[in-house]
RNA sequence: GCCCCCGUUGUGUAGUGGCCUAGCACGCCGCCCUCUCAAGGCGGUAGCGCGGGUUCGAAUCCCGUCGGGGGUACCA
């Protein structure tokens, strides 16, 4: 469907920790660029020193790692448009700036911000469209001078054109902002440093970007940078192709306030911290704007990658449902080969401190056997570390929920588990079906106990909890004498 | 105020004039299964913001209205 090849970027600000409406935006822009074999910039827009932190940036690149959105142009990467930080690209800036200045399509302003915040007001009462008023447009060379010698900096401000612009949004249609709405606006600032304004078009032109997907907070911008674009061309900067715009919708928070930065919800490592998949988070995530088909919604990328069209996605704002993540995700972590799910729970355990730094075959082949328990049974990497850290702990750091031990290990619980202990003492095989068999023998038919009554003391005797894997399979797995150690420790008051 | 965008169950979506007595998923509720918890199976709950048009026929097209959001920076 299109004739030059694509290119797209994805170019955040490293500013805060990075959230789940960033990471929406960089996945649907990867996965236009991959669906159209294009390439994949990723670039840095760090221009506000004020704002932008070096820890920021790593996350930044960390988190598009962990996701797996592999970049073909970026930091780290390279490519032939780098540099890829704007930090790094001042001279560029600087370059076009002043070559806008020569044009005329850019000229010097003097007016002060409570000079522009006065006229702003006035024009607001007066129910005049707001925004810079043309001021300098037109300042003689001795104006200009008598405003210098009262020590004012100028900013370069663009000149906009007379007509009306109408672009036609790759996921809205046609969009047109009248040229009164859209004022003269600044590209750097008086004390010489370039803004987003300038930059990000200027990069685009010449980084030869064929299509922008963005948050639709900036669709409001996007008749400033197409007239940037035009006065960019006919300066013969870049390719002369203005992008392609298309808006995604918000992803908001509960109710209708836009997830920001500062929310717990949208920090995405948070979700790598609980142990999100990130095929699990990246499912989830493409799901808000975006479906792949009307009956289904679990997918992988390479799959979303095949399916995916912009023109597809959904116009309005998307609420991110935690529940619905996390569903998302426990699916993907279902479908997971077990070894491939045991390797990932290994750092969540070592985290805990459930096993050493470098955990023994021994540990490891535990976890092998063990994790098809709990496969079904989780949401989230992280609660594998309460589902199974009674199999690696020894007697000495095992230890009961006391709540659970309380509620069931009272007198006649502490009678089950000595019962319990008896049957399974002299027990030839110490196998899951053994187990049963000598369970429900000693404790259904000999004590007359309802199942769920007689397994429930013995459950949280040997896990220590209310709530554990599969009991037999667990006793199996801790062992003969480690189970028997647990059982003879909860014995009845004599 | 001015400009722009958006409006299908609680949430995400499907729906582009008849296939819609509006489908799917999450959530929630109930039942089954069951050694706990899950998973699984079955069933239920709840929606086209409102008002006019156009049309034989509208969630789908038009107008208006209301509501929500964004912009209106020497932030991005």
């Amino acid at each position: 469907m299109t004739e030059v090849p694509v290119r797209v970027r994805f170019c955040p600000s490293p500013t805060g920790s990075p959230h789940v409406g960033l990471a929406r935006t960089a996945l649907f822009n990867w996965a236009f660029a991959r669906h159209h074999q294009g390439t994949f910039v990723f670039r840095i827009e760090d221009t506000d020193a004020a704002r932008d932190s070096q820890e920021s940036y790593d996350t930044l690149l960390e988190v598009l790692r962990w996701l797996g959105m592999d970049w073909d142009e970026g930091p780290e990467v390279g490519g032939d448009h780098g540099p890829y930080r704007q930090s790094e690209r001042y001279e560029i800036y600087a370059d076009v700036a002043a070559r806008l200045l020569g044009s005329g399509r850019a000229y010097h302003c003097y007016c002060s911000a409570d000079e522009l915040d006065q006229r702003n007001v006035e024009a607001r009462a007066q129910g005049r469209a707001p925004g810079y008023d043309g001021h300098c447009r037109a300042l003689s060379a001795e104006q200009a001078a008598a405003y210098a010698a009262e020590g004012r900096r100028p900013v370069v401000r663009f000149r906009m054109p007379d007509d009306a612009i109408t672009f036609d949004d790759l996921v809205r249609g046609k969009i047109t902002f009248a040229a009164d709405n859209v004022p003269d606006f600044v590209l750097v600032r008086g004390n010489g440093h370039p803004l987003y304004t300038l930059v990000n078009p200027v990069d685009d032109a010449l980084m030869e970007i064929t299509h922008v997907l963005r948050g639709e907070d900036l669709l409001s911008s996007t008749p400033r940078q197409i007239a940037l674009h035009d006065a960019l061309r006919e300066l013969g900067i870049g390719t002369g192709v203005t992008p392609r715009f298309g808006h995604l919708p918000y992803v908001m928070g509960q109710g209708n306030k836009k997830l920001s930065k500062r929310d717990p919800e949208a920090n995405l490592l948070g979700y790598r911290d609980r142990g999100f998949l990130p095929e699990g988070l990246l499912n989830y995530l493409a799901l808000l704007g975006w479906a792949i088909a009307e009956d289904r919604d679990i997918f992988s990328m390479e799959e979303m990658v095949a399916a995916f069209e912009i023109d597809r996605v959904n116009l309005n704002p998307a609420r991110f449902d935690l529940k619905k993540a996390e569903a998302i995700n426990a699916t993907h972590l279902r479908a997971l080969d077990p070894d491939d799910l045991a390797e990932r729970l290994v750092p969540f355990l070592v985290e805990a401190g459930v096993v050493g730094e470098d955990p023994t075959p021994g540990q490891r082949a535990l976890l092998s056997a063990a994790t098809p328990l709990v496969q079904e049974r989780m949401t989230t990497l992280d609660e594998c570390v309460g589902m199974l850290g009674f199999l690696f702990r020894d007697e000495t750091s095992f230890t009961r929920d006391p709540v659970d031990a309380e509620k069931l290990l009272d007198e006649p619980g502490r009678e089950v588990v000595r019962a319990a202990h008896d049957a399974l003492a002299a027990l030839p095989q110490w196998t899951t079906e053994g187990i049963d068999e000598a369970l429900r023998a000693g404790l259904v038919d000999g004590l007359g106990l309802k199942p769920r009554n007689a397994f429930g003391p013995v459950r949280v005797a040997v896990t220590g909890r209310r709530v554990s894997p599969p009991l037999f399979e667990s006793l199996e797995l801790l062992g003969r004498e480690r189970s028997l150690a647990r059982l003879a420790d909860v014995q009845p008051a004599t």
